[in-house]
DNA sequence: CCCCTTTTGGAGAAGGCCCTCCAATACATT
DNA sequence: AATGTATTGGAGGGCCTTCTCCAAAAGGGG
């Protein structure tokens, strides 16, 4: 009975089916980890079969292809971590407090998420973006445009004035941060334990200066 | 006659040969050029061969197969951008000064080679370093100590005492520069004039920060 | 117990890529 | 002109990947 109201609620009436034993979170979770491990190319369809013990015709029946499945890997990466992002930039009404908010949650997630943070390393055109279906576009186009209108919203609030002031406070609020991830997920060690004071250090100064 | 001496300095003594129609600078030059446009994957051996009309075969004669020619074109470009960079972290006895000077020399080499400096926003590990030969992981190796030891004497001269003041170093004066560069040239827009001004800023706030 | 639907399981075609191999070639030297 | 050598030119095998297709299976609802 509840089974059957989920099934409604997500518009399948009619009779009940065969439930999957490959969904697609389970599908994606494999993708992150090869692509963690070997970069987007070793997100290949059979790998990620491979990865879940899967037939082939499993994978494809949950993605067309697979640009789709690269697409909906990086989107569904992408918006995770921007989900805690948006709200750590809104944490606090100074923004010098939510700049610093912003560069911990960035350290914090990837120590949290390090593979999904090893795949923000890349760039959507590393996954294939220029075959993406227009609603992946779209889906990709839209999450650019928030995160460069709630960081040129907090450089308004700083008193930013020209292009160059907005691009130092998006390196301060994006960049800096990743960059400090990068170089240590890059040299395969761990996040240590003050790379949120440091980023934030960082963060604050590029702010100032 | 003077070819003959050219040849002799090269350590080619007996007879001469038939000239080369397709060198392995040609070779690396359309390397970077795919590398740039459509990523490592996109260095393929008969990619290569086919940007420069060559027959495989003559890939295969200068490389030993793909793992080689994608260390050979990661190398290349490495220790291209390098050779200036050591110059400019030396070129003034002030710490502050020789940062600034680091920081511009990235931007403006890259505004100067747009397609090598998209190389170098990825990592040796996207070209295939776990299975390159044992010499191209000692000259990566050396490349990579040459950058850490520069950095280091920076730091120390900056009065750099924690490993967290040494990591901000290094942040200041390699990856701040790098991200700006990377923010232009996915986005696809040029590099603006005033991106080494804006450089510098940024690092100047960090070493003093 | 039967029905309906989704999902599984896997075979196989098509195409791309890596790499090997070898005869033909072109050229500086003698 | 003859020689010797590095290089070209390209055919072809083997492997991996993408993608299609379809019969069999599985399970909730009537």
């Amino acid at each position: 009975m509840e089974k059957a109201l989920q099934y409604i609620l997500e518009g399948t009436l009619q009779n009940m089916a065969r439930p999957p034993l490959f969904d697609m979170s389970l599908l994606l979770d494999a993708a992150v980890r090869l692509a963690a491990e070997a970069g987007p190319a070793g997100v290949t369809m059979s790998a990620v079969a491979a990865a879940v013990g899967a037939p082939s015709g499993s994978v494809y029946h949950r993605f067309a292809g697979r640009p789709a499945l690269l697409a909906e890997v990086w989107l569904r990466t992408v918006e995770r971590f921007q989900e805690g992002y948006f709200a750590a930039l809104r944490s606090a009404p100074d923004p010098h407090a939510a700049g610093a908010a912003a560069a911990r949650h960035i350290v914090a997630w990837s120590r949290a998420h390090p593979e999904e943070a090893a795949l923000l390393l890349y760039g959507a055109r590393d996954f294939g973006r220029d075959g993406w279906s227009a609603e992946h576009a779209e889906r990709a186009d839209r999450g650019h445009r928030r995160v460069r209108d709630a960081v040129g919203a907090l450089a308004r609030d700083l008193g930013a004035h020209t292009p160059q002031d907005t691009e130092r406070v998006s390196l301060a609020v994006i960049d800096v941060p990743l960059s400090l991830v990068r170089r240590h997920l890059r040299g395969g060690t761990e996040l240590p334990e003050h790379a949120e004071d440091l980023a934030e250090r960082c963060t604050a100064a590029l702010l100032a200066g």
